[in-house]
DNA sequence: TGTCATCTCACATATTTTGTCGGCTTTATC
DNA sequence: GATAAAGCCGACAAAATATGTGAGATGACA
């Protein structure tokens, strides 16, 4: 169980383009290039997950020189859920939760547990936006009070 | 994020076997073929299943006619995340929990994010146990008390 | 001794993920 | 206008992983 590159880039890009389109005055668009140099992430590749983001209206494309991509929305009201339904990233844990097959769910053993599982993930999804995420971005406080895990 | 097969059937099998090694007098072996039977499962691949689940020292094996494999300690005993240890199932949102690279907790924006994911998955896998799972397959009370998701 | 069943291990297949490339369109700036 | 910066698009390539199969060997019971 692990989540895609697609989304930990998605995620990560989101929080950069957060951070960096106001730094200057006003919201100035930000490159693909300059995201993908901060993040270290493949150029091109980074390219058709804005692609996706756009499509999904959770960015808008400034074309042309001097052009990049702005939030379509502000930070805070963007939750990370939002941003993984976009870039279609699946949260199942079951395969009644994909729609992949298996409707049993009246016998299945599993069921139950796939449903609180997938309801535990969702309840912290669906409540952190873009904003939570991008603060540490911003400020590179350098904290050292981290969980070891 | 989904779970693979192994991971799946593991427990699908794993809550089958606990069902029904007592059932008939004391501890009665269940061979790979019943237990792939009732749960479709291919038999050759439930057979690879439950050689890891033995490494892991979760089943315990019987050979020859009349053989099988039984739960090595008591079902209330095996929590759901130790199965999936041993099946290999990573529980990883970001490259940090999966052993592969970034030891970048103190600038990655999507850290504390992913920690307090896996925080609250592992908790319920932790806190849940085959018996908890079997008991679904052991009265087959088909109720009809679900959340549609 | 024959049959049932686990054990082992290599291979086969399929799917998904991840990433690249080339060429096109749009627009700011010189 | 010309140029260069940037997004846009679609097809393809490579790699990784997941999923499944098969043949034989070993061991135990009847």
């Amino acid at each position: 169980m692990k989540l895609s590159a697609v989304t930990r880039y998605g995620l990560r890009a989101l929080s950069d383009l957060c951070a960096h389109e106001e730094a200057q005055e006003g919201k100035k668009p930000v490159t693909v290039g300059d995201i993908a140099r901060r993040q270290e992430i493949p150029p091109s590749y980074l390219e058709q997950l804005f692609a996706k983001l756009r499509r999904g209206h959770l960015v808008e494309s400034v074309r042309g020189a001097q052009g990049g991509y702005v939030l379509a929305r502000p930070a805070g009201e963007i939750t990370v859920a939002e941003v993984m339904r976009v870039l279609g990233e699946p949260i199942a844990f079951g395969d009644c939760q994909a729609g992949t097959g298996c409707r049993n769910t009246a016998e299945c053993a599993t069921y139950e547990l796939w449903q609180r599982l997938k309801g535990s993930v969702d309840e912290i999804l669906e409540s952190t936006t873009l904003e939570d995420i991008a603060k540490k971005n911003k400020k590179a406080p350098r904290q050292e009070n981290f969980l070891d895990s």
